[in-house]
DNA sequence: CCAATTTCAGTACCACTGACATGA
DNA sequence: CTCATGTCAGTGATACTGAAATTG
């Protein structure tokens, strides 16, 4: 859909506010998993860790709601991360169902270069607006986001039409 | 990741432009393939729908080139397409393998029922913006799609680290 | 013979479903 | 026995790759 290229986008699709949101959201995940692919990982790599960095240990349940992952995804994402050695596994001795997972240094270190990556990415992407553009388009979607999703279809609906 | 629930989103993440421009444009599309699903379409039928519309008929190459689809995937949605009775092929007859992709009538009605299923959708996500607040977020969405993808990975860049 | 257009089969990835094992 | 938690295998959709068929 290069807007360099020869042949436009329709103007009947960037007209509609959700189309072009989802075209932009689409541009914005592609670059990002570009980038931390460098590294070899993905946005829920990053998105755990960042769970974690904020809000300290969760069981693995809780990173589920807090993310919207569903847990069978969940258990692949944290069994890799385990393995890169950026969180530590431990039962929950109360209750011996619960995973309890923490950040170890090594990957509080590793999500502070997602950020920076994240951060080169969208000076690229944000280059054509002024700061003050770009703090309005984040409080506007902010507001989009809080409100949104919270009830329905929220994260899931991507492949709605089973 | 609904806001409404108990575990928020890391603001780590939501602080991060390009994450919740990801967030919001996958909320986006998940409604508008759920609505459009109810219509037995999907976003990339509406998009070819809309090219027509908007241009008038193209050869499946020059649809490729301006939705940035893949000309192997484009072959099915032309296909369905035709199945609905909603676009017409036919063979250039200049140069035989090409074929001439172009809307029915059945087809810009269908169009202008999904432009309308978009519509009510956008005023559902966006109900927490005033009038000018969606205009300006529309023109950064703009600026930011205009001068984004063009050069390289577009709408691709999806996997991109194969 | 080579290039362009379309089509088809195969691969990889992502999100979800359902069944299962463990434990409260 | 029941419910909750986490794990695992399988499905459907999407996006891409590579090769074939047709035509220029």
């Amino acid at each position: 859909m290069g807007p360099t290229s020869p042949n436009p986008a329709p103007p009947t699709l960037l007209g509609l506010h959700t189309y072009l949101l989802s075209l932009t959201g689409k541009a914005a995940r592609g670059r990002l998993s570009d980038r931390l692919a460098s590294r070899g990982l993905r946005l829920w790599h990053m998105a755990v860790l960042a769970a974690l960095a904020d809000f300290g240990p969760h069981t693995q349940r809780d990173l589920c709601a807090r993310l919207s992952v569903d847990p069978s995804d969940m258990a692949k994402i944290v069994e890799q991360l385990a393995g890169f050695g950026q969180i530590e596994r431990t039962r929950d001795p109360a209750d011996r169902r619960r995973v309890s997972v923490g950040l170890t240094d090594t990957g509080r270190r590793a999500l502070t270069e997602l950020v920076g990556e994240a951060r080169a990415v969208q000076d690229e992407m944000l280059a054509p607006l002024t700061g003050d553009e770009r703090a309005q388009l984040h409080s506007f979607l902010l507001k989009v986001f809080t409100a949104g999703p919270g009830a329905g279809t929220g994260a899931r609906a991507d492949q709605g039409r089973a």
